[in-house]
DNA sequence: TCATTCTGAATGAATGTTCAACAAATGATA
DNA sequence: TATCATTTGTTGAACATTCATTCAGAATGA
């Protein structure tokens, strides 16, 4: 189980800055910031160069200028571009997993709205919006020839999976379906992941509204007697 | 020179050749091939690469490499490496497309049959295999920053959606069924994309096998007079 | 003073493109 | 058919550019 939970130690340093990486607070223009404020700086300029010219396309250089620092600093602090890419990633990851489970959290005990919530938390603003959805998807286009991210780049890892099989499980009982709970949950997890794909993509016919509406069609054609 | 000999690939190359059969057997490796059969070479051999090395590491060199041939012959064939990657995206897409619309066409007139044959299509091996995947995947990853492969990224476009969509009007009027036409063809498409993007991701859970199960039941769950 | 953070020019490696020369096919001529 | 000319296809080295990394030194804070 490869889920490094890295606490909110960031959680300070995130708030000194918000999202976006032009010029904020006081500290960060000038000479000295602490080591993680300058991280999460560097991390969020990442991004911004990910969904604005893509994986292929992010230089070292970008994301230094991103972040109005000098040429040398991403090396400086991070040794590479390639270690930079993996703190990214492993940035975005925690945020998701944090976000659904806190969702999940006070979801309460009924099965039925703990699922609600988790495809809920799936197009919440703070995860769901364009520029991370572009991010996203520059990781996922990289992944599968590079093992370092495999790990990482699904967001939605095994423990989220199995949470969707036990849940389908307990609806299956309580309401007498006729699915196989293992087939369920795939095919609804399956399908968050497509719409995030669209999303990603632009497709004019999807947006979060729609998405969601999308989603909660399938959930009351899966579920009758629970989101009738 | 460096005449290194590459049965594989141009094991890979006949079979992408079918059409002009007649000649196309003899010549191909040695000096002359026609134009057709060399650019389709490099087209396979590119998406060889795509899969192997991913977009950002995809080379001119791999792409002639893999094609057993010289490095100034990509630009011989096609001016750019831009114009090489647009002209296997197409590639790609005209396969695509065409392999659902004959599915479609094969499928006589009942819709629910239709619905079934452009699901089943989607998962057929000659379409939906690890090398395919991998290529489409590292397409999309650049798609959003590129808007020369916005067009023809997304595979299904527009028109396919419009079928998905009036298909799913029809089954509404002959089930009775309550949903909106419009959003039930959305969550299908975007299940079938999510399902094609965990394939293509490797996640372990997911085969063609269980992804097939999980779209047949999904349709069980959406059309139960059609499908049950 | 000392350690830490930061800068920006220099370096070297990787890679897309160009091109002059070469080879094979095709056509022309007789 | 044999020979030459021209077009077309192919090669690989040279070139120019881009980019990640390095590093000596400056700036900053303790």
């Amino acid at each position: 189980m490869l889920e490094t939970i890295t606490p909110m130690k960031t959680a300070d340093a995130k708030d000194a800055l918000l999202e976006p990486a032009g010029k904020a607070e006081t500290e960060k223009r000038g000479r000295k910031a602490s080591k993680e404020v300058r991280q999460l700086q560097l991390i969020e300029a990442t991004i911004d160069s990910l969904a604005k010219r893509g994986y292929a396309e992010t230089t070292m250089a970008d994301v230094a200028d991103g972040a109005g620092l000098s040429r040398g600093i991403v090396n400086f602090h991070f040794e590479s571009k390639e270690k930079l890419l993996i703190a990214t990633l492993q940035h975005m990851y925690d945020e998701y997993s944090a976000h659904w489970r806190a969702s999940l959290e006070k979801a309460g005990d009924d099965p039925a709205r703990q699922l609600q919530q988790l495809v809920w938390a799936d197009f919440d603003r703070s995860i769901c919006n364009k520029r991370k959805l572009a991010a996203w998807l520059a990781f996922w286009g990289e992944a599968k020839s590079r093992p370092t991210y495999q790990a990482l780049s699904s967001s939605r890892d095994a423990y989220y999976q199995q949470v969707f099989i036990d849940l389908c499980t307990t609806l299956k009982q309580s309401g007498s379906y006729a699915y196989e709970p293992q087939v369920m949950a795939l095919a609804l997890s399956a399908m968050l992941e497509g719409l995030w794909l669209r999303l990603m993509m632009g497709t004019e016919d999807t947006t979060r509204e729609t998405a969601l509406q999308a989603a909660n069609a399938f959930l009351a054609a899966a579920f009758p007697k629970h989101y009738g």
